[in-house]
RNA sequence: GCCUUGGUAGCUCAGUCGGUAGAGCAGAAGACUGAAAAUCUUCGUGUCGGUGGUUCGAUUCCGCCCCAAGGCA
C-alpha cells in the first residue's frame, strides 16, 4: 500500500509561493491546501496576501477562510484538518499542494507531530503566569519543569515563559513529560518540497513594496472594520503583522508612518525567522526567483524528478 | 565675518579627571511539538571630523582648518 502523498511550497513572504502554486495545479490538476496560520482567518484578507477571488476561482482552495477571527486555532486542529485532506484528495488521484510559510505547520505535518491529548488548560496557564512576573519567577518556574521532564527543560531558556507554561501543561494533563510522548517521526507521506527565496537585499525591497501595495489596497480600513466589529489585539487574529500594527495607531501609541515602518520591519523579521525554520528542513530544493527566468519550468522538472513523480495526473 | 554648541558604530547618543571606547535602535546568526505572522537565545573595531602641538602615550588638553545647527551683525 502506497502512502499518502502532497507536494508542498514554502519560503519566506513575498517571493511569490501562491502565484507559483497556482500555476502548478493548473497544469498538473491539482488543488491548493494553503498553510498559512492567519490565511484561516475570514476577514483578514489584505494584510494576511491571500489569494484573490480570481485565483481563489482558477484553483480550487482549501484551508482558507475556514474560522471567524474571534475564535482561537492551532497546529493541531490544522493537522487534523490537513491529514483528512490528503487523504480525500490521494482517494481522488490528485496530488494536493500545500502553500504557505508556516513552517511549523509543515513540520508538524512531515514529523506527525501527535501532539497528545493536552489541549490547552486556561486556569492553570493563568497560575503559571502569575508565578513568571520577573526573572525569579521565571526561573523557578523553569526549575518547575526541571522536576518534572528534565530533557524538555534543558532545551528552554527561562525567558521563554511560554513554552515552559506548555511544558508544565502537558506534565499536568497525566503525568507524561512532553519528552516522553509519543512522537511517531517516522516519514508516513511521500512528498515533494520546493522552496522560494531570493537574494536577501531584493526580498527585503519587495517587502517593503509589498507593504505599501497593501497600504494602498486598503489595509489601514481593513483593520478599522475588525476593530468596529469587536476585535481587539487579544484576539489571536490580530496578532498578525499588519494588524497589530495598525491597532497600535488606531489606539494612538504611534503614528501611521511609525506603524506602517513597523509593520515593513516586523515582516522582514518574520521572513528571516521564515527562512532559518525552512532551512532546517534538509530536503527542500530552494529555487532563488531572481536567479532563475522560467521558475515554473524549474519547479515542474523538480517534481517530476522526485519520489512523487508518478503521481501525478495531467489530465482527467 | 564674529560668537555659541556640536562632529564617536548604519542611526540616536553616552563616555574616557590623558592609557585607542559602550548603550539603545537598526542589522546578522540560531532555536522551534495544541498562540508559530507567536515566543525565545546569541552577536558591538569604529581612521572617536582633519591636521599640527604638548606628552612616554591624545579620541580626551591646546592651536589651526573643514562640516552642521543656532545666535549676532
Amino acid at each position: 500500500m502506497s502512502k499518502p502523498y502532497f507536494l508542498a511550497i514554502v519560503g519566506p513572504t513575498a517571493t511569490g509561493k501562491s502565484s507559483l502554486a497556482i500555476q502548478v495545479a493548473q497544469i498538473i490538476k491539482s488543488v491548493i491546501i494553503s498553510m498559512d496560520s492567519l490565511q484561516i482567518y475570514k476577514g483578514l484578507n489584505i494584510g494576511t496576501a491571500k489569494p484573490s477571488e480570481g485565483e481563489l476561482k482558477a484553483s480550487k482552495h482549501e484551508m482558507i477562510d475556514i474560522v471567524s477571527p474571534f475564535e482561537n486555532y492551532s497546529v493541531s486542529e490544522y493537522i487534523t484538518k490537513t491529514k483528512e485532506l490528503i487523504f480525500k484528495y490521494n482517494s481522488e488521484n490528485t496530488l494536493p499542494i500545500l502553500t504557505g510559510g508556516t513552517a511549523l505547520y509543515l513540520k508538524s505535518l512531515i514529523s506527525n507531530y501527535t501532539f497528545s491529548n493536552t489541549s490547552e488548560n486556561n486556569e492553570y496557564r493563568e497560575y503559571l503566569q502569575s508565578i513568571a512576573k520577573d526573572e525569579q519567577g521565571k526561573k523557578a518556574l523553569l526549575e518547575m519543569l526541571y522536576k518534572v521532564d528534565p530533557k524538555s527543560a534543558s532545551k528552554l531558556h527561562y525567558n521563554n515563559t511560554r513554552r515552559v507554561i506548555r511544558a508544565l501543561e502537558i506534565y499536568k494533563k497525566d503525568g507524561i513529560p512532553m519528552s516522553e510522548q509519543k512522537d511517531f517521526n517516522e516519514d508516513i507521506y511521500d512528498y515533494c518540497l520546493i522552496g522560494l527565496n531570493k537574494d536577501r537585499k531584493l526580498l527585503y525591497e519587495d517587502i517593503n513594496n509589498r507593504v505599501d501595495t497593501m497600504i494602498d489596497n486598503g489595509l489601514i480600513s481593513e483593520v478599522k472594520g475588525l476593530l468596529d466589529n469587536g476585535l481587539n489585539q487579544s484576539n489571536q487574529a490580530m496578532q498578525g503583522i499588519g494588524y497589530k500594527e495598525l491597532i497600535d495607531y488606531f489606539n494612538g501609541n504611534i503614528s501611521l508612518n511609525e506603524s506602517i515602518d513597523k509593520i515593513k520591519q516586523n515582516s522582514r523579521r518574520y521572513a528571516k525567522r521564515q527562512i532559518t525554520f525552512f532551512n532546517s528542513f534538509n530536503s527542500i530544493n530552494w529555487l532563488y526567483t531572481d536567479k532563475i527566468n522560467d521558475i515554473l519550468s524549474e519547479a515542474l522538472k523538480i517534481i517530476n524528478n522526485s519520489n512523487i513523480k508518478d503521481k501525478i495526473y495531467y489530465d482527467k
